[in-house]
DNA sequence: TTCGTCGGAATGAATGTTCATTCCGCTCTT
DNA sequence: AAGAGCGGAATGAACATTCATTCCGACGAA
């Protein structure tokens, strides 16, 4: 389901994504994403019936894009250790670059604004990650363990290494991360 | 600096957790957080000069309350491996118990409102956990590695069950949190 | 004991502002 | 000229905040 988006569409959602990323969803009233994106503030609504659609269709959107940068360079043939290692290492420096993006999708994860809807989009996008992990149980390289023990184990540190570099505390370079990544697989490998 | 808080000051702080907790800052005006806690909406500004610090207080109680249920039990003579599980055992009930507040406490967590001397707050209330890693990692229970590797090892899993928890994705059951344990024990203890 | 006075706590209607949304007319395109 | 696509001023509702007024308990005088 790739739907094409229109050149407007896009500066509104860009305009959207940078304003609430940095000012939160009060702060951004709709006259000035429209200034930003250099369109009317009657366009928008031309192409989102209300401002909380146009939060979840950029919700939708962001997630979907964080999901590629992450998935880069997957390939099947990868043992799913590399490929953890892969998608962990592919996660932080989206974070570090995209930073834009995952604030404003750190913000809205648990909010009020997120319809059921685009619940259950951000559930079938996890799907991917599901799949190589129940690979690896399947065939011996991840212990045996409940699947939500080892999505914690992985998503978990992740998330708190992000966010923790995102707020100066740490400086995650590559031997942080490798270290990261050991204990990771000490809690979950055979072996 | 335990400052006392009078009846009334807590009836607005009660209401506004339960209102925020299920409709957001958002959803909640000024004039329903009075209504609940049985004030005059003029009222509330006799003791917090905005809608804004307000929010911040409440934050402040709550992150106090969520400390101390998380450290009930705790003392020095526990070896760091059990302290941790308590700890971590305390938190995952806490959660379950008290959900509103998590869902306040979460929602806030990164967010414009909460102002830097709050986020200062939070982080001298952080040194408590960061003590008794310290501790683990000098007398050797702890390998050693950096701090915030084994703080990301701890906190990220506790978080990502408990959220996933909340989801009804998982029911963390003691077996699934034995093997949440183990499986961090593994990865951050000595052997 | 009763009553008058006072201080400050509490109230909630009124205010002024801020927005999301609408609507009308303009501008291209065909 | 018809119609689609836009812009942005206008609208009206929703709110945070204010402030003139009321309420209440304490205290002292008679």
């Amino acid at each position: 389901m790739v739907l094409e988006l229109t050149e407007k569409q896009e500066a509104i959602l860009d305009a959207t994504l940078e304003l609430i990323g940095e000012r939160g969803f009060h702060g951004t009233p709709m006259s000035a994403i429209a200034e930003k994106a250099g369109v009317g503030a009657g366009t928008i609504y031309r192409y989102y019936e209300s401002k909380e659609e146009l939060i979840n269709a950029l919700y939708v959107r962001e997630k979907q894009a964080i999901n590629a940068q992450v998935l880069k360079g997957y390939t099947e043939e990868l043992s799913v250790r590399d490929a953890v290692g892969l998608m962990f290492r592919n996660a932080i420096s989206a974070r570090a670059c995209e930073s834009a993006r995952f604030r404003f999708l750190d913000q809205y994860y648990n909010s009020p604004f997120i319809g059921d809807e685009t619940r259950r989009i951000r559930e079938q996008l996890m799907s991917d990650y599901v799949d190589v992990i129940e690979r690896g149980i399947c065939d011996g390289e991840i212990r045996d363990l409940p699947l939500p023990v080892v999505m914690a184990m992985i998503f978990g540190p992740l998330a708190q290494l992000s966010s923790a570099s995102q707020l100066k505390d740490v400086t995650l370079d590559d031997e942080l991360i490798d270290q990261a990544l050991d204990a990771i697989w000490r809690s979950i490998g055979c072996e």
